[in-house]
RNA sequence: GGGCCAGUAGCUCAGCUUGGUUAGAGCGCACCCCUGAUAAGGGUGAGGCCGGAGGUUCAAGUCCUCCCUGGCCCA
């Protein structure tokens, strides 16, 4: 046979070694990138990569997106497209100046620009690649292919220019604005936050909850002396107060009350939160019409801010208001809540706002004081006054900086906005047109969101970002957008093609204004770096300014997989960017994953101390089971769990399942000498087991086909785990005999049987590929590479294989399944009666329905050795040997009976046994008509299914569909063939304890007692099955010393020995 | 307060889009087998009112409504 040697292949595989020597080959044939190369010319299929920002060490969070992000494309390749992998890098925002603020020490903006922004950007700069090369080496060693020497970084000048493009472009559609708005705001880092920012810090916080007495100065309400009750969280806003607000279908009351200090006071209150806040013991004196509230005056709680002049101190309307909780009286600082300020610009209000950049208050007893450390002072001081009712504190979720940890505060600033409430209908139609999964995504979530969709706020007050390029004319306002550096060089007739275009040099560019000629400087803020990411899809390459064939060509991308967290992230601002500038979307589909959990379903955190470390699990497991784990414990969108425990039960449960097929079949065809290069007996020629195992990994290449191109990983890794189960402990335990024995017994055959199993294992190689792709890929070299020097260096270079037509057989498929039911039966019927499998039976008989009875037929052999049965005969249905009963097929009698359904089925089952034997006789040749509350009805075939329990005395094991008898009846006969396979096991023991090879021969003597066993044995012919199964050369029944004693039971005894 | 997801065996999870009367797998557990895949492998069994209550239907783990519990997101 073959000149190539099989390789050793070890026992106890070490994995992670393993893959280290696959990656050594990935690296020696530059393998990833010569499977780009051989596609260069296919379909392009896209995907993006969601740049990671590389400030810290990977976790195994990033392991998950990373497999996920890998199998596809693998997938696709093997589909014969071409898949780029451009790499990215999220270099800007907060936590990259946060990371670079404490090596620095340094605490405030203040202390940022004493140290110099251009040493401070350099720092960030240098900061943020810091760990570029442990994630350039986890997702090496984790098997995601991806394309770092092209990778695209948020900071290069070329990314930048885009960016300035897509911002210009944006501000010709009237897509740009500035706006004095309330936005959620850090104090300590001086910046306002976005939506997606403030939602990641929300705290559950015990606040202070006050109600404080406004007195009424002018009306009625003046006249008797009666106060406001007014409500609120943020004591520190009711200096800035500057008016309340009502609500128009709120019922208020005057209510007398001396509960508080002050003998029969007088307020006014919602009466729905009369009870609540004032007291059963509260006294209504008469309800206050909202009219009357509305324009009157009342005097402030603190009067050391100064105002701008305007109608301040007095009740208004506002539709926000409600008696959910408070007072109904809702206290109005425009400056520092939203919907204070639509109301201070629809009434006129004016503004006051003692509070600085920083959070701290400007004016009165609290200057310079942070000021929610304010708070205590203020309510103090309300107390002291007589202004404080009643105070206490209220626990509610506040939102605090994600990155700095502080309470964020509510604060009006001038801010850029990208006016996305402007294009909410398109972003919810191009939302439709993305393939979701799961796909709830698109209307539940994701969908509530853009339905709710707010503008974005896109400055920040800070440093390390990209630059707006708005520079604004210091003498007329105008604002100049510049759409690139070289559009800047054009402006100002200086060369600014190299210019980095971040703080500070940008900062020093003027230009001079297009509108008066005067000089413009550029506005302070950086992008909201989210901007940055959800343009990686034209600025990964420079478009438009270069690469827009690229662009093009890779626009948009046909798949992103990013944790479900970036709906409010990434998933938007892509979908934002490109709905705003290319009117669709820049994703068809979109793979979101739930969050890593650990072993009890804890989110992993430092504080909990139950982070894993990928790098630890991977040494541990290897690569390959991390990869299994995430596809195939459960959906990708479910948290998932992942411990040492359950990726060792991986391991052991797939992929040592495999790799023990695979020894199984290294370890003879190294023996045997197999060459898959010889064509072996047409697939309709071979057993039929072997057309059996093809036709299921036929259907399983469908299965796996499927599955991944509709991004259904559990289907495809189910399908797996299930053949390669059916494989090794199905196909290969049933027909090992055939491996081992000689081969001049039937040459055809064994030259089948290998065949048929390394088409097994070579096409699992492939369909593994895209899965666990250091397996799969020494798999490919064991068997095939190993044989054939005409293979594909590596099994990631193929393509994805398609079944033949030859391997489909669904009746085969059926016939095995019910065959498989079968001995499940027989082996309940063994173990019940408790006669070993070693010892040989005579018979059994199987009933199944008359549907499944051909199919079966053929594979009767196979059940007969599996159960160690020398016959196994089929019930034709009509033997006295078993009993008929008819089961109901409710799919076939409900739609035909409906309300009588039940009825029907019921006369089906109750039929007597002989009465149920006719009708069954009957069913194949035409209806039947039975009585059924008297009436009569017509059943068919396809209602009833002939179900058939054998009456005999045997040992019966039945489940309602087919039933197995055994007779259990020792012969003489048997019992001899039985102390045989005895003497055979005990006999290769022995080999095995001498530390024999397969294929050494042995002397063998033997001494059976008694004397008429060993003549029985001889007389059976039994002796030459023994040196023929245990390959021996001579077989000598002689006296035996030293011999190895073997019991056998109530026959006798026997003692052997062997010699090599 | 609102939205979304999950709840199936002791544990980890399939199944639910297409409703059909025996609800599956692995681990664990008990008992057993095998010994030519052997520091492996295999079998049998116990174990489920499919979170709860209603509803639709001849028929509900599967469809609808409400509720409970947990998680995520929003406010």
């Amino acid at each position: 046979m073959t000149t190539r040697a099989w390789p050793t292949v070890p026992a106890r595989p070490d994995l992670p070694a393993l893959e280290h020597e696959v990656l050594d080959l990935w690296r020696t044939h530059d393998v990833f990138h010569e499977s780009l190369r051989r596609r260069a010319d296919g379909p392009v299929w896209t995907f993006y990569e969601g740049p990671p920002t590389a400030n810290g060490e990977p976790g195994t969070h990033h392991v998950e997106a990373r497999v996920f992000k890998d199998v596809f494309p693998r997938y696709r390749t093997m589909k014969g497209m071409f898949v780029r992998r451009k790499a990215g890098w999220d270099c800007h925002g907060l936590p990259v100046e946060l990371e670079v603020e404490r090596e620095l020490g340094l605490d405030s903006k203040a202390d940022i620009e004493a140290y110099g922004i251009e040493e401070f950007n350099a720092r960030c700069r240098s900061s943020v690649l810091r760990y570029v090369g442990s994630f350039e080496s986890l997702s090496d060693r984790i098997g995601f292919w991806i394309d770092n020497d092209d990778a695209y970084r948020t900071m290069d000048p070329g990314y930048v220019d885009s960016l300035w493009w897509a911002l210009k472009e944006l501000w010709e559609r009237d897509l740009i604005f500035e706006e004095f708005r309330v936005t959620p705001y850090c104090g300590r880092c001086g910046t306002g936050l976005s939506d997606a920012e403030v939602a990641q810090g929300y705290q559950q916080v015990d606040d202070p909850s006050v109600f404080v007495r406004f007195p009424v100065v002018d009306g009625p309400l003046a006249e008797e002396r009666a106060a406001l009750v007014v409500w609120t969280t943020t004591p520190w806003t009711l200096p800035s107060n500057v008016a309340c607000a009502v609500g128009a279908d709120i019922a208020y009351e005057l209510v007398r009350t001396s509960r508080f200090g002050v003998t029969d006071e007088l307020l006014v209150i919602a009466a729905d939160l009369r009870e609540a806040v004032l007291g059963e013991d509260a006294e209504v004196v008469r309800p206050v019409p909202v009219d009357e509230l509305l324009g009157s005056h009342y005097e402030p709680p603190f009067g050391f801010v100064s105002l701008p002049d305007g109608d301040a101190h007095r009740l208004v309307l506002g539709d926000f208001v409600t008696t959910a909780d408070g007072s109904g009286i809702v206290h109005l600082a425009p400056a520092f809540g939203a919907d204070d300020m639509a109301v201070g610009k629809r009434d006129g209000l004016p503004i006051a706002n003692p509070v600085d950049a920083e959070g701290r208050f400007t004016e009165g007893p609290w200057a310079g004081e942070f000021v929610k450390d304010a708070d205590p002072g203020i309510i103090r001081d309300l107390q002291e006054r007589g202004l404080l009712l009643r105070s206490g504190t209220y626990t509610h979720t506040y939102p605090f900086c994600w990155r700095c940890n502080r309470p964020l505060i509510y604060w009006a600033k001038p801010s850029w906005y990208i006016r996305t409430t402007a294009r909410r209908d398109q972003l919810l139609a191009n939302n439709a047109t993305i393939d979701w999964h799961p796909e709830h995504i698109r209307d539940g979530r994701f969908g509530n969101w853009l339905e709710n969709n707010v503008d974005w706020a896109l400055s920040r007050d800070r440093y390390w970002g990209t630059p707006l390029p708005f520079w604004r004319c210091g003498a007329c306002d105008h604002v100049e957008v510049v759409g690139s550096r070289a559009e800047l060089s054009t402006l100002t007739g200086e060369d600014h093609h190299d210019l980095d275009p971040h703080r500070p040099y940008v900062d020093e560019v003027t230009v001079p204004c297009s509108s008066c000629g005067a000089e413009a400087r550029r506005v302070p803020h950086v992008a909201d770096a989210w901007f940055d990411s959800g343009g990686m899809p034209y600025a990964q390459w420079g478009h438009p300014h270069q690469g827009s064939e690229a662009f093009a060509r890779h626009y948009p991308a046909d798949f992103i997989c990013e944790a479900i967290d970036q709906t409010r992230g990434w998933f938007y601002t892509l979908l934002a960017e490109s709905t705003l500038l290319f009117d669709d979307s820049s994703y068809r589909t979109c793979l979101c994953l739930g969050h890593i959990v650990d072993e009890d379903g804890r989110k992993m955190s430092k504080s909990a101390g139950n982070v894993l470390d990928p790098w630890e699990l991977i040494d541990r497991h290897g690569a390959d089971a991390l990869r299994w784990l995430m596809f195939a414990e459960g959906n990708p969108w479910v948290n998932r769990r992942v411990s040492h425990d359950l990726l060792a039960d991986v391991v052991r449960r797939f992929l040592l399942t495999l790799w023990n097929t695979h020894v199984f079949f290294a370890t003879y065809a190294a023996i045997d000498g197999f060459d898959p290069t010889v064509p072996a007996p047409p697939v309709a020629d071979r057993p039929a087991s072997d057309r059996w195992v093809l036709a299921e990994l036929a259907a399983l290449i469908d299965v796996v086909d499927e599955a991944l191109a509709r991004y259904d990983i559990t289907a495809a890794t189910r399908g797996l785990e299930r053949f390669v189960d059916d494989l090794s402990n199905w196909y290969v335990r049933r027909n090992r005999r055939r491996f081992w024995k000689a081969a001049s017994e039937d040459p055809a055959d064994k030259q089948a049987v290998y065949a048929t199993l390394h088409t097994c294992l070579r096409t699992l190689s492939q369909l593994l590929a895209p899965f666990v792709p250091f397996l799969a890929e020494r798999l490919w070299q064991d068997v095939v590479v190993s044989q054939d020097a005409d293979a594909e260096v590596s099994v990631h270079l193929t393509d994805f294989p398609v079944a033949p037509e030859a391997w489909r057989d669904e009746e085969l498929r059926t016939a095995m399944a019910v065959a498989r039911h079968v001995v499940e039966l027989g082996r309940q019927a063994r173990n019940d009666s408790a006669v070993r499998v070693r010892q040989p039976l005579a018979r059994a008989l199987v009933s199944v329905p008359p549907s499944q009875r051909v199919g079966l037929a053929a594979l009767l052999p196979d059940i007969a050795e599996e159960l160690n049965v020398r016959t196994v005969e089929l019930s034709d249905g009509t033997g006295a040997l078993v009993e008929r009963r008819l089961k109901p097929n409710f799919r076939a009698l409900g739609p035909v009976f409906q309300k009588r359904a039940p009825q029907v089925a019921e006369a089906i089952v109750g039929l007597e046994a002989d009465r149920a034997a006719e009708v069954a006789a009957a069913l194949p040749h035409g209806p039947v008509e039975l009585e059924v509350a008297g009436d009569p009805v017509r059943i068919t075939a396809d209602m009833a299914e002939v179900i058939e329990t054998p009456r005999t005395g045997w040992a019966v094991a039945s489940d309602g569909q087919a039933s197995f008898a055994l007779d259990t009846e020792l012969t003489r006969e048997l019992e001899i063939e039985g102390a045989a396979r005895e003497l055979v096991r005990a006999i290769n023991d022995q080999r095995k304890a001498a530390g024999l090879e397969l294929t050494d021969r042995i002397e063998l003597v033997v001494a059976v007692s008694p004397e008429e066993l060993d003549a029985e044995l001889d007389a059976g012919g039994h002796y030459d099955t023994i040196a023929r199964e245990v390959l021996a050369s001579s077989i000598q029944r002689a006296p035996v010393t030293d011999g190895t004693p073997v019991d056998l039971g109530d026959l006798g005894s026997a003692l052997v020995a062997i010699r090599a």
